[in-house]
DNA sequence: AATTATGTTGCGGT
DNA sequence: AACCGCAACATAAT
């Protein structure tokens, strides 16, 4: 269930694990999962990894061949690594009876991999609700994935101006508005909160009514906690986003309101708990009384 | 049994 | 055209 700090944690571990690896092979055990494989294996398997990308919440593997094996994790995802004694990048012990059983009933894709040595390993993907996918994509078609996504979070270029002009006339919540991927790319629904909460800014603000000085402040915690969350590994809640080694991150010690309803508010106190909303149709945490 | 879930897309209505 | 709300996708946990 990631958003982008998740996934770019996932991208730094694949480049340390994958880069210069080969596809010897591909199983696809769940169609829906790598609908496009049949058509195209010629085009992956026999080739190896040049680089791991990532725009948006989707991670981008570049072949030997210049092709791009486009994965998104969506909200169940895991890529788990797993070399040929069976150990995880990272090392250590596993910490969950799934991890200790590859492929687990929710492993959808497996890649078999072989380095320079002739070393086996391999690459799991799981994915319980089945709403993720890998694409195979040439360099054009590429640029035709990413045609409407917006800067990503991340992304020096990302200014106050552009937010402004883009919120301008939008009725639609700020926090729905940070989360259209054709506005900010890579925003999801922790980050959201969260970032609303340290802004201290009501989830249910128009988009518009945002002054100069409130979107900077925003748009500085929305970068700030990015930025942290990254350093520590991403947030794993309810066992479902680990990493490539298959352990948990660590940002979800530090969430303020995300799955704190009722629990009283950490900056203002007892008396004023933490409350859940819906705003299209997804759950919004907030402080009512320091958020405004 | 009903509700909830870290994401996106596509449809229909204003 | 731009904007907005909502169902759909598939599975498991509470």
């Amino acid at each position: 269930m990631p958003e982008l700090p998740e996934v770019e944690s996932v991208r730094k571990n694949l480049t340390t694990v994958l880069v210069g690896k080969k596809i010897s092979n591909i199983q696809v055990l769940r169609n829906k999962s790598f609908s496009e494989f049949a058509e195209k294996k010629d085009l992956i398997e026999g080739q190896s990894f040049l680089a791991v990308h990532r725009r948006a919440k989707i991670l981008d593997l570049v072949l030997s061949n210049h092709q791009h094996l486009l994965i998104h994790l969506k909200m169940t995802g895991q890529l788990i690594f797993v070399d040929k004694m069976g150990k995880r990048f990272g090392g250590g012990h596993p910490s969950a009876d799934w991890v200790n059983d590859l492929p687990s009933k929710h492993t959808r894709v497996i890649l078999q991999l072989i380095d320079k040595s002739g070393q086996k390993s391999q690459l799991f993907f799981n994915d319980m609700r089945v709403f993720g996918w890998l694409k195979l994509h040439s360099e054009t078609a590429l640029v035709e994935e990413f045609i409407n996504y917006g800067p990503d979070v991340n992304d020096p270029k990302l200014n106050v101006e552009y937010l402004l002009s883009k919120a301008s006339r939008r009725q639609i919540s700020i926090k729905q508005f940070i989360m259209n991927n054709q506005v900010i790319a890579g925003m999801g629904n922790i980050y959201a909160s969260e970032s609303l909460f340290r802004a201290k800014i009501s989830p249910l603000r128009s988009a518009k009514s945002l002054d100069k000085a409130e979107m900077v402040t925003l748009l500085l915690e929305m970068q700030t906690i990015i930025a942290e969350a990254i350093n520590l590994g991403g947030t794993t809640f309810d066992g479902h986003y680990v990493g490539v080694d298959g352990f948990a991150g660590g940002f979800q010690d530090k969430l303020m309101v995300y799955g704190q309803k009722g629990r009283p508010c950490f900056r203002c106190g007892i008396n004023f708990p933490i409350q859940r909303i819906k705003q299209g149709g997804r759950s919004t945490f907030y402080c009512p009384h320091c958020q405004s």
